[in-house]
DNA sequence: GATGAATGAGCTTTCATTCAT
DNA sequence: TATGAATGAAAGCTCATTCAT
């Protein structure tokens, strides 16, 4: 069987292993096991324990910004890429849970090497929903633009309600991804739209 | 010493060791170091290291859920309880970030017994947001009053943002809690203002 | 409370535990519990592990050849004596279960200071036995008298039956003493019997 | 090397370690060294401290009954059967000294999962002496047979009168097994022959 | 006479990793 | 390309034992 399937196979049998049980639980013998293969084979392709979950956190990171880009097309207008791209963000993690959940839930919270790999991960989509912020104050002709922490910020915050909705749609029965989506625009196009007109909460002076 | 103090004293170890390395490479050894006790002790007093990660988790739980409703006195118009409430989030999640990490990343992430630990305290700040927006319909005559799922979405996609603006927050240097919090703010307030109206995005049919 | 009633209290929760438990199974933390003392009394009592345990064996091997010898008057006939001995001998085992599991099982199996105490007993009880078959021969006029290899063989033998039929009869419901006692006069008088009178099974040569 | 000789060699070196330290006292580290193995192989192939000393009380119970077995041909009169097992037991036991350690204290004394491996055992012999003593009632053509009950404590005392021998053999330098077995049917024939004429020792009224 | 507080040492078990073939 | 055989290192947990009071 030729190595690139093989390889394959490996990080399917551990993007699951390590999705459930996360990244110190998951053992390598496990692993092998569920890739029908004998553990030296998963050394001799992928290097050791660390490597392999690496290996798994870009794929899967991979897949995921692949997924959100190709939903927003770049002509449209921004509410709607926003919209698509949400769409495609909650489809992709409801249809790959333990893929979601090595990149949300293990690669954060097992220390340095892997926490950067998901960091450039989001850093990506962060940049994407900001740049698509900045489209959404040019079409609105807002002068000045926002200021880029605050810009930052919002981005930040709409990731996160993302990522919870994702969690929330998952575990709730019922609830689709258009669903989903529909939830995270209601609640975020209108915080962007008063930014778009430079209003904003007046925070009280206490 | 007295039993109680070595108790928070290894307690106090065990958050921060949890926080840093995680549940399973933390080592008992570790915590019982960093503790200044032998391990044998910490067994005595905290049973296994699964009851020492619970005992963790219950106690910063506790301590978040605390400080957050002492912020949000609920005399207060809505708004200003919400932005009370936030700035005590934010304050205590940058003061403890060990804690934090405990509750937002371990706890989490290691399965059965600690999860269902962690959701119910997050059930718990998820139903004060939810009564909270409730308020704020009726404090704005909204009739009828909104649909009880499309509440608990935007409150769970509320709290995510908040979550995840803390970790933004505690990673980015030179951002306060109160500015963590009036970006909330002006992120969440206007998108539930329009709910209030009764206005909603509208989602392109496709 | 005086210190002798404490020390009987601590052998008894000792006897019990370590027949139930096995001499490593059995935890100084349970025997002090089940005592209703502190560790450091039964250390200050006792000394330590092993001594509790020799003064186990020391006490439950005295009453035990205390109501042995206490039933067999030294004045009846030599089968009369055996009988007797016999039936105080079960009747015995029967009442202190922890107490012979003590001496049969554990005792035998930890080792070396403990099991000497119990050979110690054990010779007692066979030096008994002999001497009881060499009455029996004295009193039969059997002349010359058996060789004495040969008489302390039977004895052993007879001690081993009687222990055996001793966890029989605990195990098998509605075995008395008295029952197992005539089983055993059964089983051996005869062949002491044949003894007295010179006679023998002819072994196969081969 | 071949796993099935591994499995062997580490078989008996727990043999030797559990014969002589006993169960509890004896340390996988102690096997493993005396086996010439790592720790984790003695794992690998035998999975837990628990089923590897099954594993030894199963090899020498087959081990003692098929010796014993094989001494005893079905076809030979019963008292020349009897007398063929039991130099059959007593030999195999002098050479195996371990082996009968184990069976005979240990398995006894370590409760539940190995005591009833060892019942097991023991019952199978108990059975075989007790058909070998119907057998001899036959022969004799005693009529009627007599009560099962006290065919029962018979053997049990037979057995328990062949075990303390082995270990009086053992312990006694210049007793071989012929010997011991000799003793054995000079003990034990007589008493079965009364119960074949159906007399039996008149026990006294209290 | 009695105990709460504390520990050094040792145990069973697991795991990532590597040879030799 | 692929694996059966093997291990160093470390982790969770328990226990007999001792101070200081």
């Amino acid at each position: 069987m030729p190595r690139a399937v093989r390889e394959q196979q490996m990080l399917d049998a551990a993007v699951r292993t390590f999705g459930q049980r996360g990244y110190r639980a998951a053992s390598m013998d496990e692993i092998a096991d569920l890739a029908g293969v004998s553990k030296p084979l998963v050394y001799l392709y992928l290097n050791s324990k660390e490597d392999l979950f690496t290996a798994c956190i870009r794929r899967e990171a991979q897949a995921l910004t692949a997924a959100v880009r190709a939903g927003a097309h770049p002509g449209l207008p921004a509410d709607r890429q926003l919209w698509e791209g949400l769409r495609a963000f909650f489809t992709h993690t409801a249809q790959n849970p333990d893929g979601w959940a090595v990149l949300h839930l293990q690669a954060r919270t097992h220390g340095e090497p892997f926490a950067a790999e998901v960091r450039t991960m989001r850093a990506e989509i962060v940049a994407f929903v900001t740049q698509l912020i900045l489209v959404a104050a040019r079409e609105a002709h807002r002068d000045p633009s926002p200021a880029e922490r605050e810009v930052a910020g919002l981005a930040e915050a709409l990731v996160g309600a993302a990522e919870s909705l994702a969690a929330w749609a998952n575990a709730t029965p019922g609830v689709s991804a258009k669903q989903a989506a529909a939830t995270m625009m209601n609640f975020a196009w209108a915080g962007l739209g008063n930014l778009m007109e430079g209003r904003s909460w007046a925070a009280p002076k206490s």
